[in-house]
DNA sequence: CATGAATGAGTGTTCATTCAT
DNA sequence: GATGAATGAACACTCATTCAT
């Protein structure tokens, strides 16, 4: 691994652990085994080390993701591995780093920063996660609805579990969440 | 409107647009139109002003979103007042403020408190949700389906639309996001 | 008892407890039993109080200081009347207000203030034991000593006996420590 | 000089001038001629530097105060050379620094410190003066007199002259004062 | 290129003092 | 005169960033 994702790694913990105001580029230094100074060699500042962190970690994200789905795979078994994979990387990042996602517009910033950020990073994350349905859409599978809406479903299902697990509770059966999810966004809640 | 609650308006607006970090005690001051130090007469300290503003926001919130609803609603009905009613306080707020509810952890705050807000205000948060989709679930509406996953998903859709709003974008027809999330979330999206 | 006093009184204890600095006017109030505001119509500031409740304890000090001391007495008599004396205002005022005495200087005052009050006080401290010497003098009853530097022995006795009730000791024999002091100064150590 | 000793002599300058509580840290680091933040590399925070600036002094104090004096001195000419050393101290020093020494019960503390540090403080202080009577005593020089109540006197006597030098008053001829003091304590004041 | 000692702008909080009641 | 809610100047301390080594 290069110094610099040595760097964001040791970054995505800190971050995620503490969030962006309560991470002191000291520490980030000290959990990367590297000087402080030399953070400035890599980034131009906290700011800009928090952001480069949490596109590479939606990268790394979004590709771990679709670990395993297959271009045939239907709309069930691809959110099923979606769960899957989410509860995977959750575990492995041993925090809820998509938390720290929403401190993006915390971060002291102008309105146009926060504005083009969002406009950036939602739509990304957003269409991201749709992707899937319209994918779906296309094949038929599915109902004239709203992909965009079902991707916030989505989202907030896997906001849950997130925040399920940094409140220390243990997914014992990641099985039966994804089948959960799955089936309540592909039937709904209505009795038949 | 007693002082307190002058003070909690005005913090509400700052928090909710600045994030915690970002917000001076001295600005808080300021939209409130008082002395800095007059802060410190109702409230500990920032923290503790955080703390108030939030609970206090959200016990309005909760009423609000309850407006005009009444026992004999069907879940559907329900569903669509109280998307409704959320894009409402949304404009009336003029902020996003559940973003900020995420700053809650964020704040300093030891492992054990964090721990223990997350428990009361999630388990607050969801099951504020839930009883819905509990109660329509007594009422044989529903399927034997996860009422707390449901929850998750409408927090994620009212999330979507609070992230729209603070992007910039104007919610044009209430409506038909109402009609578009329920139905989603009572029919589920694979075509029959 | 009239209202001045009794503030006087009050800050006496507290200003005795905790030192200059560390007391609130708030504190003083509530001890004396009145209101915050009431102070400033009997004192112009906190400074002012200090220095007018410092200037009343000690007129008290020395009234009490010279009890039972009468023209006739030897300085032997004096000085053992001085020390049980001083222990039973040390006793009675429960605090080591002598102590106080010393932050006289660390109050802020401009370099001036400083000067004439320590010219003032000191003056006032010293030639106030002084003067039991400078009648022994007078008697005959003394060799030629400098009159100021025996006050400093006895100052330093005294400060030394405040210093052990502070600590927190209890003076189990005033008279055996009375006599001491007595002796030490009026036979000097020197085994003849 | 390394920079922790060039910090607490800045410190000890600032403080004998203005007492703890008027004391900035900003002031300390002018003196310094640093940076303010360099200070809480050194030092926790401003009790921290306080203390171990006095405790720095009282060693560098005790060492000059003995400076000169030889084993077989006897009680005169020690008591005699220890005022001496006081007044060069004194010059050099160029403040009163003992003064500040009473601070120490006044700065915040909970009542167990100021009673640790007291134990500590005046035990130790005490007990570095009361150590010469003690072998003189030793040596059959003296009465059996009491030890620590000659050190008060010593005390007592050292604590004048730093006023007199405080109020501003210069220290004519250190030779006669040396000689009154050690005259008094050896000899006492009655005449044969 | 790496380092970490040094920096100083920035902010939460205290508390003497004021003044409307 | 008495009150205590309101005020804001003042200060300790933090931490992102720099730069000499």
């Amino acid at each position: 691994m290069e110094k610099k994702e040595l760097i964001m790694s040791a970054a995505l913990d800190v971050f995620a652990e503490k969030g962006y105001h309560n991470t002191k580029m000291e520490e980030i230094a000290d959990v990367a085994g590297i000087g402080k100074g030399t953070l400035y060699g890599h980034f131009t500042n906290k700011q800009d080390l928090f952001d480069q962190t949490v596109f590479w970690f939606l990268d790394n994200y979004f590709i771990s993701l679709e670990h395993n789905i297959i271009e045939d795979d239907s709309i069930y078994d691809t959110i099923y591995k979606f769960i899957i994979n989410h509860i995977d990387i959750l575990e492995k990042t041993k925090t809820s780093f998509l938390n720290v996602l929403t401190d993006f517009s915390n971060i002291k910033r102008s309105k146009e920063e926060i504005f083009e950020f969002h406009q950036e990073f939602l739509f990304n994350k957003v269409s991201r996660y749709s992707k899937i349905f319209i994918k779906a859409k296309e094949r038929g599978e599915l109902r004239n609805i709203n992909t965009e809406l079902a991707a916030h479903f989505l989202i907030g299902a896997l906001k849950g579990i997130s925040e399920s697990v940094l409140v220390g509770e243990k997914i014992e059966d990641p099985a039966k969440i994804a089948e959960e999810i799955t089936d309540l966004l592909c039937y709904g809640m209505v009795s038949n």
